[in-house]
DNA sequence: TAAAAAACCGCATAAATGTGCGGTTGTTAT
DNA sequence: ATAACAACCGCACATTTATGCGGTTTTTTA
């Protein structure tokens, strides 16, 4: 049995929801809702697997109601309803927290597909907004890894972790066996290479491309 | 007409799908390897729109093919071809930069529409993927935008920021119209709420934890 | 095998930092 | 209205850093 929830402000689509997942075997609705502020205040005393989410609603939207409905119930899982299929708006439900979207229209058979596909760890999606998310994270790892370390060694590369760590000159020498000297040598390069001339821009920027 | 390349070491599956390609009108199989490599030398020269992709190649594997056809034509969109539906090599390939994936024995008719939904910039995956690449970037935004900051200030948090940048503390005065000694006294509740005792370690913490 | 790069060591010194102490003023929350 | 906090300012001083110069030895690469 899979415990539904509907905060919905259009009434009709709000029975017509509850009456359909009510009439299925397997799907209960077990609260909806006109908006998000009764969710929310409702939503610790419920026992819900799946919450359908309207994006456009009075007071608080959508969004924000995934961002708040996770911040008391991180494990809920929230689908969104939305009028338009690719909009900005859906991506942005998903990067909240949401877990997946229906289009309003959606035929009531793959409405119900949905909803189960959520409760078992899924999340049903369109192609289009798949690839506005992936890509956002190609990027993070295309800045993150694959950027050029700026030509450090394995030694520069080292040091600049423990300054990382808040070690200071004579510290790094002890951990690494050399000469307080050397450090301050390797330091130098680093600067160099990194074009930088303080401890703490290094680390900003080596942290900042990957680089440890 | 959707130009396709065709990266799989089964001779059989290989002709098979370069047949339906070029059996269909509106796509057209423009080159066919056994193999990454082959494809990775050919690929300046040829004109591909979608690339299918093996994930278990002899020599260099479809992660890896993936990785470095990326950066040779970045724009390549890439299908992953798989035999497991819900692999973590599936993820692994999307987050090196794949577009999509299909499971090897999908219907003709399904793959060619997938073929054609990357072509038009999506992303077709399982829900089951779907969700694993979202909550990725969740826990980042999770990571680097709601987690606490520690109880900086807004002030402490801008001089922070100018250390990253290599500023010193009279550049940080100066920029912020206010004394060196304020900026020191600034630094000094930093270490503290941080609970550090030098500039790279503060800076290096911070980012980390995406206060700044 | 010669050249390049990495890793190592040393010394000197001006400049910058970390940390101790002491304050005032204005805003926000209880 | 009293407390708590942010933001501001000041002085002193030991420690640490940045940067200049000079080297040697080993490993990698052309």
């Amino acid at each position: 049995m899979i415990n539904v929830a509907i905060i919905e402000d259009n009434v009709i689509i709000r029975d017509g929801l509850s009456a359909l997942i009510n009439g299925t075997s397997g799907y209960k609705c077990v609260g909806s809702f006109g908006n998000c502020e009764n969710f929310l205040s409702e939503l610790p005393k419920l026992e819900i697997d799946v919450a359908l989410m309207d994006i456009g609603l009075p007071g608080i939207n959508g969004i924000e109601g995934v961002k708040k409905a996770r911040q008391i119930k991180p494990s809920l899982n929230i689908l969104m309803l939305t009028i338009y299929k690719e909009s900005k708006v859906v991506f942005e439900a998903l990067c909240a927290g949401a877990c997946g979207y229906l289009v309003k229209n959606t035929p009531p058979s793959r409405l119900l597909d949905a909803i189960k596909e959520v409760y078992e760890g899924g999340s049903p999606m369109s192609s289009m907004i798949a690839r506005q998310v992936i890509s956002v994270f190609q990027q993070n790892n295309a800045v993150t890894k694959s950027k050029d370390d700026y030509g450090l060694s394995d030694r520069e590369k080292e040091v600049l972790l423990k300054l990382s760590e808040g070690d200071n000159y004579q510290q790094i020498a002890d951990s690494l066996f050399i000469s307080v000297d050397t450090v301050r040598h390797h330091i130098r390069n680093i600067y160099k290479k990194l074009h930088v001339h303080s401890q703490s821009e290094a680390v900003a920027k080596a942290i900042r491309k990957g680089v440890i």
